[in-house]
DNA sequence: CCAAATCAGTTGCATATTGCAAGCAAAAAG
DNA sequence: CTTTTTGCTTGCAATATGCAACTGATTTGG
């Protein structure tokens, strides 16, 4: 699981940016993770559906690369997901890239919570 | 070519932009594009080598979601390719995707020109 | 304590996407 | 006219993705 470094196709770093979290799925997780969701069973359950291989996978080499953090908080035994520093330092990206996509295509809706906010329940 | 519309696989923005240009290459030829390259033999130049079936794939698919135009100048007969101002209007996005490669991905150095720029060539 | 449900994955296999090399006709260069 | 370059297409091998089933821990409920 997680390859041991694909090397990279040039020195741009959009490029090298793209190597890191340039698929299908690597960003959504990024973007739970900044909406708050911190569990494997959170994820899996994003409207997305991703494929549980898949999620684990993109897991293990945002863990490897350091943008995300697994830790078994204190008095539970399930692992927790979340952000390093690293991780959140991409909030503008995924700030551009939801605003280009609210703005620009059809029938998109903004959803993230930001974790602070405890939104008193309008549920579905 | 350039598949029918694959169906969104959820209404987030995020989500809906990755399943339009969220692959390894198509934001690569976008950069491209920014960068003052028109033709064909041009993005197949760049440093990452796209496959010239993948680059084909990919200026029909963005030709066919209006973000870039295809057209013979007059005079001429090979056509060349251009941002629309949908397709310019990514311009935050790539910014903000370059920026965070640049801060946070060693070895990675700026090559934009903005095509405006005629940069009295230092090569290489 | 015991049974059932949930969680966090792993495994195997079918399908889709990429990457590579070669080939080819039209256009431009000489 | 001949050669080179351009702008692709085709075929096939390698890789990645998607799906369903399965598993062994952990909770949950009684």
């Amino acid at each position: 699981m997680a390859p041991p470094e694909p090397a990279r196709r040039s020195c741009c770093p959009i490029a090298c940016t793209l190597d890191l979290l340039g698929d299908r799925w690597t960003v959504l997780v990024i973007r739970d993770l900044f909406a708050g969701k911190r569990r494997y069973s959170e994820f899996v359950r994003s409207p997305e559906s991703i494929a549980t291989n898949i999620l684990a996978d993109r897991l293990a080499w945002l863990v490897d690369r350091g943008l995300v953090e697994r830790a078994v908080p204190e008095g539970k035994r399930r692992a927790e997901y979340r952000l390093t520093d690293e991780g959140r330092s991409l909030e503008p990206v995924l700030g551009a890239v939801a605003r280009w996509g609210l703005k620009h295509i059809e029938g998109t809706e903004a959803r993230l919570a930001p974790a602070s906010e405890p939104t008193a329940a309008p549920r579905s």
